[in-house]
DNA sequence: GTTAAAATGTAGCAATGGCTACGGATGATG
DNA sequence: CATCATCCGTAGCCATTGCTACATTTTAAC
């Protein structure tokens, strides 16, 4: 055994914290996607305005995360046009919606009441790996 | 059954978000008093170096962050001397250091392998509420 | 005690994500 | 087709969290 130094043992464990950080980054664009798939498939449009309403924040926060998302490549959007998804937005979108009803589902198996269940999927997705993923798969069977 | 406008259906759903965006705000102060707890516990003190070692960031942004949650009493810190817990900073911390230790204990007992389950920890445990935190230790058990 | 290295602080930049205030565009209604 | 409400964009503010570059303080070595 190589024996390691304090600041080495330290340093080592931050390979959670980098992980978070970088999974954080990509919140706000699952979050757009899949909401975006969403109001389209229930109202066959999606609107500044109703993302506004969903997330909570003003139309500014919103018409602002729409348009770095479309130099992303994610969404599409013009002056006072609906917003569609891209196809890579659309793939985006099927994936995160998949794995948030994971999560929901999961935690309602858990026992966890559906309010707090909701609550605490939309927090916990974004952190999830796929073998946690998997692995809440397995006990939903 | 009363009948609701596309808008107020919209904007029902919007809590989640609100909530997870309001969660978002307290991880920082939750990472900082544990990292402090532990390093202290482990070297004896706890420098703005380590932390930045710990987290993976430069010392710039932890002396910045260290200085923020001086100002909201939660760490003690002078010029050049080790970071200290305040009351309130050591009891955030013992709460947060359980809640991560049961989500930690919760997915490896879920089958997730340790390095995942260390990763996922992490991210998972600043949204997870206290309905769920029962139910990972009902499993637990 | 001087000097060099390590630790910490400060200045200032960028990206993200909140906001209000204001004004232009669009669409529905008379 | 004029008007008015709704929608959306822009300007510009703030806080947070990352950074590099440089200055200062502390500590260790000689």
């Amino acid at each position: 055994m190589k024996k390691k130094k304090a600041k080495e043992k330290i340093k080592a464990r931050s390979v959670p914290f980098s992980q978070t950080r970088s999974r954080h980054a990509s919140e706000t664009a699952e979050d757009y996607v899949e909401a975006v798939m969403d109001l389209i498939e229930e109202k066959g449009e999606c609107r500044v305005l109703d993302l506004a309403r969903f997330f909570n924040v003003s139309h500014v926060t919103v018409s602002r995360t729409v348009k770095r998302l479309n130099d992303q490549d994610l969404l599409l959007t013009q002056p006072y046009k609906p917003i569609e998804l891209t196809k890579k937005g659309y793939k985006l979108a099927k994936k995160s919606k998949k794995r948030h009803e994971i999560v929901l589902a999961f935690l309602i198996k858990l026992g966890v009441d559906k309010a707090n269940a909701e609550i605490d999927s939309e927090g916990i997705e974004h952190h999830v790996s796929s073998k946690t993923l998997d692995a809440m798969r397995r006990l939903l069977k």
